[in-house]
DNA sequence: CAGGATTTGTGAAATTTATCACAAGGAATA
DNA sequence: TATTCCTTGTGATAAATTTCACAAATCCTG
């Protein structure tokens, strides 16, 4: 039952599970059961223990989860317990925040390179790094040996950085832009909705006739 | 076959046509098949079809769907049509990014009033706006008519931040933070899951053993 | 206006995802 | 050690979602 075929859903809840397991540890609890865990995520608990199960056997029966024990299982599993350098393209208004957004830095992602293409911007310093010109982007990053990128430019200028951090040797991308990136199989590529999500929420107040 | 049960999934998506179409149009083009839809959305035409028909029967046989009208249809549908009053909580570094996001005024959100916990910036002002003690949300909104509330506060603050929005009367939240939010029935939260994202890119690339 | 080419809308089938329900394993108590 | 109480892991079932496949509707060409 190792990695044959992991639902996305579940990948995505086991960053859920760590996130709660942290809190849970911190409140100084040792023991955690699959019950607590659902109703803390609001899932189903027979949900919990089939995620769980797909990537080990972690619990004992009549006692649940070792708290500390599965949430260092589930770091290691997500690739969390080593630092991974990590270039930005866009250095607007959501590429400050994310630069200097601290989850990133917990999570070992740490940005080593960033870039835009408005030549006002390029050569300054933002959070201690210099702008670098977006036409570079691939030469900089084959030598500082990014392995993810970030795009946070609009849409526009979106594809034209995915392009250069793919030439670049850029195996994943988180994607902030809303458009669909055309890439190469054997990219990653994870998009961040933030449009819609938000029309998502009009969407559902609008039917109740609240706005 | 109006609005009996539909899947959030096709909701999410009916965001994503818009954006397709919005593109499609500007390039002069009138009328669109679902095939070409579901080309741009990478999706199945089938699916293209379906989830518009959940919302009434939009295209017309050998042609396909006229691209303005749809457009024109789903901003509706989703009440994006109007302006839609918002308060944003936590002016940190993520919050001034919002604020200054332009795909909020696009759609129709407007910011119309900001809060933080931090008395150093409470009183100052940010994109025009003074920024207001946390404490004061309730009232606050209720004097603006505010109708959706942004959290983009750390995760400690959030759940305060929840409460004080709701005991303002706002329906609808647009999460940031990375807490499962407690609220009482009736109130829509959409979530928008930075860290998890981010979390699962590096699942995918460590699998993979690219990290 | 007839015939061929498209493309929609939609039942039916397939696939995926979530929930139920319970046997089996282990802890705790006496 | 026997007994009771929990809780896991999991096969079976149910629900949700996606895809297939095609009749019916409309356009377009000659």
């Amino acid at each position: 039952m190792e990695s044959y075929k992991i639902p996305k859903k579940s990948v995505e809840r086991l960053s859920i599970y760590k996130r709660i397991l942290k809190v849970i540890m911190d409140a100084g609890f040792t023991t955690v059961s699959s019950r607590e865990l659902a109703e803390r995520a609001g899932l189903n608990s027979a949900q919990v223990r089939k995620d769980l199960v797909y990537f080990g056997q972690f619990g004992t029966p009549g006692m649940g989860y070792q708290v500390s024990m599965l949430h260092r299982a589930i770091t290691k599993i997500m690739g969390l317990h080593k630092k991974i350098p990590v270039a930005l393209t866009g250095v607007g208004n959501l590429g400050q925040a994310l630069l200097a957004y601290p989850g990133f830095k917990e999570r070992g992602f740490i940005i080593e390179a960033i870039f835009d293409n408005d030549h006002e911007k390029v050569g300054k310093k933002k959070n201690g790094l210099k702008i670098l010109d977006e036409k570079n982007i691939s030469s900089e990053i084959k030598k500082k040996k990014v392995r993810v990128g970030i795009i946070a430019t609009p849409p526009s200028a979106a594809q034209f950085a995915a392009n250069k951090l793919i030439e670049g040797g850029i195996k994943g991308i988180l994607n902030f832009a809303p458009i669909e990136l055309k890439v190469p199989s054997g990219i990653t590529v994870v998009n961040v909705a933030l449009c819609e999500k938000l029309e998502m929420l009009s969407y559902y107040l609008s039917k109740r006739k609240l706005l």
